[in-house]
DNA sequence: GGAGACATACCAACCAGTATGTATGTTGAT
DNA sequence: ATCAACATACATACTGGTTGGTATGTCTCC
């Protein structure tokens, strides 16, 4: 009986720990981490001030807290994950790319990329942020370049082409799209930027007469 | 004697108000709009707060004035006035890229594009901002598609490609690898990546048979 | 004497953060 | 088995500071 009590107060706990991160990613999501209100945050979930303060020694750390879990875990699921799975890595590529740009609604892409957003406005101003940052953007990088590598060892993928920089520029240029999309307001912008985008990476595919 | 008079005041107060719009465009740039503190701009200044309402109505006033004309005219200045100059279209385009790159401070760089920094943050929020920076965005990527579609009259450049989804590519791609040197803090990465944009470029050329 | 170009003093709203109180367990000694 | 001591997980009320904005006064130039 003890060990089920127990349980479910840590639950509880957890549960308003959880509601608080998911409320602030979407009050930073909206209105960036500055701009944030806790108060807010509050009223949304029904939590008190003294609850937050308790599972959150500041601002700064719910902040960070909403980087390390809510936003990892969410490039994980989309990015990350269906990157290693096995098939042609251009195919796989193009395949990601499609596929996140075809399930976002209009809202989500007027609210833009949460790690990107957070990067323009916090890496300047707070290093904990902008290191924060930086690793989940090494580890997307490195997601792309594995995949470009492992074409490279099976022959499917220009063996002439640098990974690192390639995978660097195919980050920068989805960033990029999902801005322009962001700015536009518009499915057609991020779909016809996105075009551009697959076109080039077309041209990462290994050249028939040397495979 | 009475015309001396009359410039010497109205230069006076067009002084002011330019000095107020300058440290304005620092101070956004720095923190965002919204984070941006109107004291802090009296205090860099010397100008006092009845002055700056005397000259812009509320915060989003001035704010939509530093994008009309600051962000505005630097554009202008250093990319849609090199890319209406004559020369290879192609050559033009990778020359503007370079020399953007290559005279900007590594603190220039972690502060990032103004105008990118502004569509981030304000967008979602505020319409008054976001067609504005809509309207500029259009400007720039008329610049580029302009010069694509000169190149392809001259034979220059590839006829097959969509010269409008091309510029709109090209400068999301130019906002990308802008994002990812300006979170990396890193001179290095800015130039790796624009070298991904500028392989991208040499692809737009013309196949030599068909010249 | 009236308009342009400020200067000074002030205000209500909001902000992150804190001090204090409390209800509900958990634990260890008797 | 019971009770004191302690910890967790909040709840309430408050504080000092900052914010954008305004009301009013002043000085100069035409």
């Amino acid at each position: 009986m003890s060990p089920a009590l127990e349980a479910r107060q840590v639950k509880n706990a957890d549960d308003t720990r959880q509601s608080l991160l998911e409320a602030a990613f979407d009050e930073i999501h909206r209105f960036g981490y500055q701009a944030a209100s806790l108060n807010a945050i509050l009223e949304r979930t029904g939590v008190t001030k003294g609850a937050l303060y308790h599972h959150f020694g500041s601002k700064l750390a719910l902040g960070y807290a909403v980087l390390d879990q809510e936003i990892a875990t969410k490039l994980e699921s989309t990015w990350f994950e269906p990157m290693r799975r096995p098939g042609n890595p251009v195919d796989i590529l193009v395949d990601t790319i499609r596929k996140a740009g075809e399930c976002i609604g209009v809202d989500e892409i007027s609210l833009g990329c949460p790690l990107n957003n957070l990067a323009q406005e916090m890496s300047p101003i707070d290093d904990g942020f902008r290191q924060r940052i930086d690793s989940l953007y090494r580890r997307w990088q490195e997601s792309i370049s594995d995949l470009l590598a492992r074409g490279q060892r099976e022959g499917s993928v220009n063996s002439a082409i640098n990974v690192t920089d390639t995978a660097l520029f195919v980050l920068a240029s989805l960033e990029g799209c999902m801005s322009m999309a962001k700015n536009a307001q518009s499915h057609d912008v991020l779909m016809s930027c996105g075009e551009g985008l697959l076109h080039y990476l077309e041209n990462l595919r290994a050249s028939p007469e040397n495979q």
